[in-house]
This record gives structure tokens, sequence and C-alpha cells, in this order.
RNA sequence: GGGUAGGUAGCGAAGCGGUCAAACGCAACAGACUGUAAAUCUGUCGACUUAGGUCUUCGGAGGUUCGAAUCCUUCCCUACCCA
């Protein structure tokens, strides 16, 4: 198999990447593959417990897909045992443990997405309890005895927690060796990880050096922030674009994003080529809308297809541009009269009566563009209408 | 095992017998302004309501009191210090 030159391999590689560990140890990796026309192995780690990925967690997909393209082999580890631990990167508190079923099941749903983004026929998939659960007792002992203690703790979320006086348990001390493992069975010759996960790829080079093997580069990628802008991007904090969602919730709410984050969103969340990618770096604050409208499109392009990307911005367009209905709104039939708060609640446009009551009072409801006040308004069960909640909720009553 | 400080709405954090559905900040939602950007301003932010109120909430369970998030008992949970 013949690859790209190092140079072409290179400005591939480092496109979006903080760190590279150690740089001068991947050039030699990337001669000899050339050389010895041998692909690389690229490791990427995936923890089980999150089954729903967002772009911020296609960014180190992104850069495996771009590594499969240039001929290397990716292997996708799903830590169905070291999700039983939890990975205490980041976290405050001890994460619950995954039942070795859930963490299957999870890492099953995970490929499932992380293929919309890798080469499926080029991505070898394994599950880290293929090794560690047939480590016994004393082969851990051995493994422990590679690390000390303080090597551990000098990490910052355990720093932090001993400072914050919050728990640490004992078995999270050992997620960071267990992952290193990983490194060692599978021989990763460069392994991906967000920049929160630097220090446990690099315990991986360490076991590999300990065990004789030769010791994997680290490439660490940025941690996109979400829609709001300041936080890191996560379900939890509701700022997420999730790649299974809808072709128009994905294109909305990158319309959504600080400008500051656009370009940081191409360079990242989708394959446009590097050429490009420079092309437009500094045209974007001339017109920072319509680049938005471009990267909405290539996000949803990634995720869908070309066409069903066209209609996102189509859609988008016709509600909040020329403020128009969109086409497939949810349409229902009354049979008989139904107060105004009823009706918005039956069909969650409205959490409770009470917030639907305050949503009127607020005029954030209108029907056929004439906004309502009577918070007790009943609706005739022969009217035939369309409404709207707020911006995005829409209703058509027959 | 001994000691100390705590557990309040999505989060953080006040309150320490009635004026508490519970200050304030963040987040969220809605309105104005816009490019559904940011920033800003305004309103809302337990539920039901015939709008007068009613009901359920302050770790759990009991109790004292006319009245408890606030006092007492007990249980559960967390952190720290000492061993």
């Amino acid at each position: 198999m013949n690859f790209p030159s190092l140079n072409e391999q290179l400005d591939v590689i480092k496109r979006g990447t903080v760190e590279i560990i150690p740089e001068d140890e991947l050039v030699k990796k990337i001669e000899k593959s050339i050389a010895k026309k041998t692909p690389l192995i690229i490791k990427l780690g995936a923890d089980p417990s999150r089954p729903d990925l967002h772009i911020g967690h296609a960014v180190v997909l992104n850069k495996l897909r771009q590594f499969q393209e240039l001929g290397h082999t990716a292997i996708l580890i799903i830590g169905d045992y070291t999700g039983m631990i939890g990975d205490p990167t980041g976290k405050k508190k001890t994460r619950p443990q995954l039942t070795h079923e859930e963490a299957i099941e999870n890492g099953k749903s995970y490929y499932e997405q992380a293929t919309k983004i890798l080469d499926k026929s080029k991505t070898k998939i394994v599950y880290n309890s293929e090794w560690l659960s047939k480590l016994d007792l004393k082969q851990l002992i051995q493994l422990m005895s590679k690390f000390t203690v303080q090597r551990i703790l000098e990490r910052d979320d355990f720093t932090n927690r001993l400072n914050e006086q919050a728990e640490i348990a004992f078995h999270e001390m050992l997620y960071p060796l267990m992952q290193g493992y990983d490194s060692y069975a599978i021989n990763s010759d460069v392994e991906l990880g967000g920049t929160d996960q630097k220090f446990n790829n690099l315990v991986g080079r360490d076991v590999q050096k300990r065990y004789g093997k030769e010791p994997q580069c680290v490439i660490t990628m940025p941690l996109l922030e979400g829609i709001d802008g300041s936080e890191k991007m996560s379900k939890s904090l509701d700022n997420a674009i999730g790649i299974s969602e809808d072709p128009k919730d994905i294109f909305g709410k990158t319309m959504r994003i600080p400008d500051a984050l656009i370009y940081k969103y191409f360079e990242l969340g989708t394959q446009i080529s590097v050429d490009e990618l420079n092309d437009i770096k500094d045209k974007i604050t001339e017109s920072p809308r319509d680049y938005k409208r471009k990267l909405g499109y290539e996000i949803v392009k990634l995720y869908y297809d070309e066409d069903t990307a066209k209609n996102s911005i189509e859609e988008f367009d016709k509600i909040f541009i020329k403020k128009e209905i969109p086409d497939d709104i949810p349409e229902i039939k009354l049979d008989e009269d139904v107060k105004l708060i009823n009706l918005m609640v039956s069909n969650k446009m409205a959490d409770s009566n009470s917030a639907a009551r305050k949503l009127i009072e607020a005029s954030a409801v209108s029907i056929d563009g004439e906004k309502v006040s009577d918070v007790n308004a009943v609706i005739g069960k022969d009217k035939s209408f369309t409404m709207k909640v707020g911006k995005r909720k829409f209703l058509k009553v027959n």
C-alpha cells in the first residue's frame, strides 16, 4: 500500500490539534510506515457511558477518519471493562459504575454512531474486556507496581479533588493504568484523545515502555465549546449538537453558536479540506452569518447528505428569515371546544397549565399571526388555524 | 473508633419559630432589539385555580408548637480533622 508523503500526511494530521507528543517520534513512525508500507495503528478509546454522541465527540472521530483516509488503521476500543470503573477525568465526584451489560449495550450504540463519521470498512472495533478481564491479581499488582501513587495523583482532577476535599475512590486510580494497558494490548502507534485525556494517554506511553514496547505518540484535540460558547459541549449542560438529531435541529443549533466559534467548528467539526479551511479563515469576519450558514450546511451534510443539508437551509430561511410557517408541522383535529391552555399542554407546547398561562401572558402565543392575550381563551371545534408558541413550536389545527 | 462542619428548588447559595413557594447569582423559558449571533433591556421561572385562594416542597421518619426550612429525637448521606 502506498501512503501520501510525510509532509502531506503531517498537514492533515496537524489540522486542529493541540499537541503532538512527541512530534519527532511521530515523524519517525510515519517515515517507517511509508518505507515498510505498513499502516500505523491509531487508537481511540470510547467511553461507553454516554451513548448519545454530539459533535464535540466528533472532533476526535473526525481526526481518526483523517488517519483512515491517509491509509492507517483505526482501532476503536470500547471500554466495556473500564466503563465499569468510570473515568475520573474532569469529574468532581466518583462516577456511577455501569454494569457490564450496560457497557456492552452502550458500546454497540457508540459504534453505530461513530461509523457515521468513520469508514466502517476500515474500522476495527475491540472491547477491552477481552484482555482486561483476563488479568489476574498477580498481573494487576505487577502493573500497579510500575507506577507510583504520586504519579497517578499528580493529575489535575485528583489534585483538585484532594484540595477541594472531595473523595477519590480507590478504584478510580486504576483507570489510567487500565486504559494504558489497552495501548499495550493493541500495540498502538498513536492514541487520539481530547486534551482532557492527555494524562491517561501518556500513561499508555509509559505502560508500553515498561512492558518493553515502542511507546505510542499522543495527539490531543481541543474540547469543543457548546452552542452557548462558554462551557465544554455536553449533553447534561444542554449545549450540545447531537449527531443523530434531526437535520433541522442540527442546522438551527449551529446558527445559534457565537460568531467567535465559527472557525473552530469548521476546523474541528467538518471534513472540508485544509485548503478550503485556510481560504475561509480570514473571510469569516466579513460575513459571519453567511459562513455560519455554510457551516450548518457542512455539518448536516456530514451526518446526512447534500440534499438534506440544502433543505435545512431553505427550511431555516423560511421560518426565521421570512417568518413563514414550516411545511411539516404537527396537525390535529378538534372534536370539541377546548381551552387554549389545555391545547398547548396536550400538544407539548407547554409543560403545565401554569406554564401555558404564563406563556400567554408573556405574549409568546399567536394564532394565525395574531398574538393571544386572553389566558382563558377557548378554541371552538370548527376553527381552523395555525398557532405558534415561542419561536420554534408550531401546531396546525383543522 | 473519637471530633467538627454540612445536606434548601436544575446548579451554587441565603434564610435559622410566623411577613417563606423560600433572598441573590447562574442556567432555562418568553418578549424587545437582531443575523433565531453576541451584548443589552424587560418579564417568568413548584402545581392547580371559577384569580379569591388552595395544595405539595427545604435529606428520611417521628415529635414540640396556634404555627417549623427554622426547635427536639432518631435514622440516612457527605466532607474534613484525630486515631
